[in-house]
DNA sequence: CCGTAACAAACGAACGTTCGTTTGTCTATG
DNA sequence: CATAGACAAACGAACGTTCGTTTGTTACGG
């Protein structure tokens, strides 16, 4: 007989998982408790409060998003070069942490005022990586003249966001298609 | 002194709104008696339970979106036109119903099986107009022949959809200059 | 190598609070 | 005067959390 013993991180993963699945307050720690095989009271030797779980997926997706946002920065090469490393990071970031990124996207604002500000900050510092690259992008004559690299940055992170919505692992598209797809789809919108 | 006194439609209004903000499980009754001036257990003098006040935001949500679709597609004229129709009216739906669209777009999986699935094919039927209105884009000539109508409706509908997120009726873009800027991003992204 | 102390993980009961909802009563309006 | 709207008290269930205790494992001194 085989009795798994949780660690904290499994608690943290298995709540990514039903705040996505469910929001956070439409899950109880009973039913997280559930999901571990353990009594809700049980997840009290792991972490001292639900909110601290929401904390603990909320930073860990900023972290992932601003990684992949300065690495995407640092691509030498052209704009579109790093245009299309925003959008590849970003999908990785999605299909590899799917329960992450849609706590993160969704479920931040249900934090406290301390920590969903510095949410809001990660999450305008990541738009500001998407603006400024396609700023480069029309200055070099990569993208149109008469785009508006704010508006732009919107609309694309709008696709791109919207991928934790739609996305299936057994889908017919596999990351490589899908990063194609949407590289072709946001490149032609600016160009 | 004028005390108006409350009609069933104050209280859903008020429930799409808070609904929006705070999401379903996020709203008690009493948070809702309180927007109205009310003791929570007053609502059920209009309402009949909670969840029932949940399906009439989010059913009023996939009426307006499907009356928007069926105008486009009887829009006579070219592909574009009708392609620029849909987002015309998809704009509309979002800025003049902003909790509703909120609600509908984010709620609708807090519904019980037998409502979801209901919003699940308004939801579908929706997609299907733009892929509809795209495929004949494709086949007239007006849009690149490699594209696919299926993904392509879904990036589009992305970057409607995420309206609702960052749209502020006092931000720099109004309606008409919301549908430019959005049609031309579209339009462009597809030829 | 053995025995024991320390520890982390989980239990199960209980805490005070909030939840959605029901009930019975009052009050104002049409 | 009938009725719809609101009140206020109360219901049982569920909530997040705390508590004292038990269990299994790990580390170490003799």
């Amino acid at each position: 007989m085989v009795t798994t013993r949780n660690t904290r991180d499994d608690v943290v993963q298995a709540a990514g998982r039903l705040f996505a699945e469910r929001g956070y307050h439409g899950t109880s720690m009973r039913d997280l408790g559930s999901e571990l095989g353990l009594l809700g009271s049980s997840l009290y030797a792991h972490v001292s409060s639900k909110q601290d779980l929401l904390v603990d997926v909320v930073e860990e997706g900023a972290r992932l998003f601003e990684a992949s946002a300065q690495n995407a920065l640092a691509v030498e090469g052209t704009p579109g070069d790093r245009f299309r490393a925003l959008i590849s990071g970003h999908v990785d970031v999605v299909i590899d942490n799917i329960d992450v990124a849609r706590t993160f996207l969704n479920e931040a604002r249900m934090l406290d005022h301390e920590h969903r500000s510095r949410v809001v900050a990660a999450r305008d510092a990541y738009e500001g990586a998407f603006r400024t690259v396609i700023a480069q992008g029309v200055s070099e004559g990569y993208f149109r003249e008469d785009i508006d690299p704010k508006t732009s940055s919107i609309f694309v992170l709008s696709v791109l966001n919207a991928l934790e919505r739609w996305y299936r692992p057994d889908g017919p598209l596999d990351r490589d298609a899908l990063v194609d797809e949407l590289s072709m789809f946001a490149a032609s919108a600016l160009s």
